[in-house]
DNA sequence: AATCCATTTCGATACTTATCGAATTAAATT
DNA sequence: AATTTAATTCGATAAGTATCGAAATGGATT
């Protein structure tokens, strides 16, 4: 599931980068890799699938035994492709919606409920907006007017506002009428 | 010591993934990480000390708050070149290059030097061969006779084993006179 | 078919480490 | 100086995992 994870844990213990090491110059048998690093075949068993899983190493079966080589291209790419910053924000995808909004409030919204400012990243003015709406009551139909006197208790720049609940979707707009309602 | 291994292990963990994650978006107090990823603030004091050690961020105390940033550089720095081939060439550094021999010998040769049996397989058998040479005093000539008397000691079928020395290319003969020697 | 051998799987144990709560430290506001 | 607040350190516990030995598996050789 998550690749970096996985793929970090898997370099993340001693015996298996020497394992690695040795791949780098020649394939192993299993039995080989257990009296070079002086361990039980069982445990560079366990090694090699757990090294195997994220496709750095492959065996290939030569007579009785189970060869074992590097695929340096793997290597390659996942060591300088894996940890970039874009994939490491992904790790984040899975973080408590409902913490991070409740961060973000104690962050932005005063003691009376207005807001410092409207947040410039994406990610906080959702939070925010998730907060704001709750002032509407679901299924019910506001005019502008409406809305612009509800939105002004936590911001004078009531057009933004708006905009940005129709933007992410968190109310909607009947097209000439100007009326707005949360579903 | 190792900085493959200590990088590697700085990664492997979910939320210390999460943290770098966050951390690439904007700096964050090391209370705003707990209250996001749900935990106590000594587990991500911990967690920021371990990302510490291996120079992925680094803290500037602000008022109260201690602000921990991504070093954005030593992250890719490290990320793209640390696990090249040749850095984990050099995990392997310690590693007895005899350790198969020891190991081949401890399963084949009995406490009082001889073989239990006389190995089948090439890489063991070499290994072997190559323990037993030794009784054979480099340049010196011996004839047949004296080499059997020497292999008993080894094993009762003398015949393979000076068959295989030749063969292996551990010791020489010569022609038809029947004189053997270790180069 | 029967046997042999390396490998894998499984169950148990030991070691490492993530996590928490409590106590301590450090810094800034009162 | 006293107090407050965040951060770190410490001790204990729980969770994860490396390691081993024994048993099972799967090919290959006889």
């Amino acid at each position: 599931m998550n690749q970096i994870l996985d793929f970090a844990k898997a370099l993340a213990d001693a015996n298996r980068l020497k394992i690695v090491g040795l791949l780098v110059q020649q394939p192993y048998s299993v039995e080989e890799l257990a009296a070079l690093l002086n361990l039980k075949a069982s445990t560079v068993s366990h090694h090699l699938s757990k090294l195997s899983q994220v496709g750095l190493v492959n065996a290939k079966t030569e007579s009785y035994y189970n060869v074992y080589q590097l695929d340096e291209k793997a290597l390659e790419n996942k060591s300088k492709s894996l940890f970039s910053q874009e994939n490491l924000s992904a790790s984040v995808a899975d973080i408590d919606a409902d913490a991070y909004d409740n961060k973000v409030l104690k962050d932005y919204v005063k003691k009376d409920g207005s807001l410092k400012t409207i947040p410039a990243q994406q990610k906080k003015l959702e939070a925010i907006l998730r907060y704001i709406v709750k002032s509407f009551k679901v299924g019910k139909r506001y005019t502008e007017k409406q809305v612009n006197e509800i939105l002004s208790k936590y911001h004078e720049d009531t057009a933004s506002l708006r905009r940005e609940l129709i933007g992410f979707k968190l109310m909607k707009r009947e097209g000439g009428g100007g009326e707005y309602w949360r579903e």
